[in-house]
DNA sequence: TTGTACGCGTTATCAC
DNA sequence: GTGATAACGCGTACAA
């Protein structure tokens, strides 16, 4: 019925009585046309209403222009806008994604990685953990990782290190007596291992008395809460009449830690001084603004795509020579100052 | 070099002495073959290491099993989850997902649409509000929206009306003196407008004093700061003395709100009870946990992929009976009563 | 149960 | 500047 065939190359041939090959060249090269020819078929395709077909080009040329992400969330804020921003690279690089949510569970990672093969990707980036990064590299198409274990691929990370440096120098301007810092155990393989690294060494080179704390927090909010209730309650008797200086895994968690002592105090004792990580929404909107290590989420982004555009455009050479050594990029973190330490 | 050519059908059968046919009958149809047949298949498989190709397949049998998805932005919680749960329905029916980030921009929306057209989608969800509802109908492919102008297309929606109804029930029982809805001026072509009606119609049932206070509240926290500063001296002055029960768009703007209550009075006061909206994480995150209703997005997400299918599994018989008019499925929110209500 | 031949809608190669 | 023809890799009547 109305349901009539695709317009293709050919029927815009038959119409304008030129060949296929010049109506493709119509598209991809429009200049090696008459400008009344390109007319002429500009005219078919309106009156036609072709509508192209990127999957019979692909199959012609072997170039998708997708890129497969596999991410292992979207629930917390740095994922998601993460996503964001590699999604908004589309205008500049002209790049289509398939994404996949891993959920940390290897083996369904596994398989969507295979489906983003099959479909041919021409590059993938993996935020994800699961997969170690060798495994990546014997997948034989560019691979961009960010923050998570990058030995045998390229990589686009924050420094960590240097975030650590940051919210511990603010810290210790503060004269605080003891330095905390809260966090899970992390592997030096994770660029997050960094903030760990960072602390320790600012403490040691100036020799701040310290402390590290390593506890897994919990998922849920109520989790959170009672787990850094306890270490709460440790501190205040561990070290109580001490100025307190806090650098907290993140945000969420540094929120958590602040609303028990707004609740039990009904303000920010003035032996508290508290910084996170992220800069994520959550540290704008507490009660009282959180200080914390802002990650530039738009840079990595855009560093990842450009890695991954740079390393499938050497792909499309004839002889593509492949990286010696795989490159990792390394963004610089923001430290911002709000009240949490500038009460 | 060891860039030797992708592994083909053709490959396979000349390496087991079958037809292409047959190989492509292991994949589709592989009870077709006897059991000793496909286990010679599967192990050339192995060994030439095949990998497949699903850009040929579509080419060949014109089913790409991708799903286009354009959204407004994932900067806040309720999108990112959206396209979280939506990207997560892969598990139960295959399709993939190309994404785009429309940012509000008509023009921009409408070429990426062509563009997901050109890879031949079988499919479209739109969460964005650019186009009109007439003008994606007009795509001639099956399109769900989400929460937005809907007349002409399918449609998954909260139902907002009940969401008005259940936070403005709740202010009520509190015996409030003055029950007030801050809002943004809203069409009564979006879904959204039924809180609005739901606050009305109980207000006026109940025969409860109440207001609407309209206003653009800004995209900055600092914008919704002032903002709501304003309007809040004005409840202040106005209403002093008497309790009152404020309904807000939603929670983000919900937890500015009780920011400055608790900034100014230390705590929130016992007049005030207050009803936000999304049950996004700041509302469990908050100081004082904010009652909301919380729209289902697992349901949503769910409910919009499947309707998507039905209409796609239907564009896919030789006779597809379009849909005579558009189905609206509406999910309904839950009520979560926190601490600024039951104070 | 298996094979032959052709189609899917482009691009690439080589002619003219 | 333009055209004929062969890929690209798989699905599918139809035949055997």
């Amino acid at each position: 019925m109305s349901q009539k065939k695709n317009i293709t190359f050919d029927d815009i041939a038959k119409y304008t009585n030129f060949s296929k090959t010049t109506i493709s060249r119509y598209f991809n090269n429009p200049d090696s046309l008459t400008l009344k020819n390109q007319e002429i078929i500009a005219k078919a395709l309106e009156d036609l209403n072709y509508k192209e077909n990127k999957v019979a080009r692909i199959l012609a040329n072997g170039k998708t222009e997708f890129i497969g992400i596999i991410i292992p969330t979207l629930h917390n804020h740095y994922h998601s806008e993460m996503l964001n921003q590699i999604l908004l690279t589309y205008k500049q690089f002209g790049y289509k994604f398939l994404v996949f949510i891993g959920n940390g569970e290897e083996e369904t990672e596994r398989q969507y990685i295979k489906e983003l093969l099959a479909y041919k990707i021409e590059g993938l980036i993996n935020l994800s953990f699961t997969i170690s990064s060798k495994e990546l590299a014997d997948l034989q198409i560019p691979v961009v990782t960010i923050e998570r274990e990058d030995k045998y691929v390229c990589s686009v990370n924050t420094d960590n290190y240097m975030g650590g440096i940051q919210a511990t120098s603010l810290l210790a301007k503060h004269n605080c007596d003891i330095l905390i810092h809260i966090n899970t155990h992390t592997s030096p393989d994770i660029p997050s291992y960094g903030r760990i690294k960072g602390f320790l060494d600012i403490c040691k080179e100036k020799q701040l008395n310290h402390r590290i704390i390593y506890k897994v927090l919990g998922d849920s909010y109520e989790l959170m809460q009672k787990n850094l209730g306890e270490i709460l309650n440790e501190l205040e008797i561990e070290y109580a009449g001490l100025r307190k200086g806090i650098f907290i895994s993140n945000d969420t968690h540094a929120n958590v830690l602040l609303n028990l002592l707004i609740k039990k105090y009904g303000k920010l004792p003035d032996d508290y001084f508290i910084v996170g990580f992220d800069n994520s929404p959550i540290s704008r909107e507490a009660v009282i603004p959180i200080s914390t290590v802002g990650q530039q989420i738009d840079k990595i982004a855009f560093e990842a795509v450009s890695l991954l555009v740079e390393q499938m455009n050497e792909q499309k050479k004839r002889k593509p020579i492949p990286l010696k050594e795989p490159i990792h990029k390394v963004i610089t973190p923001l430290l911002i100052r709000r009240e949490t330490t500038e009460h």
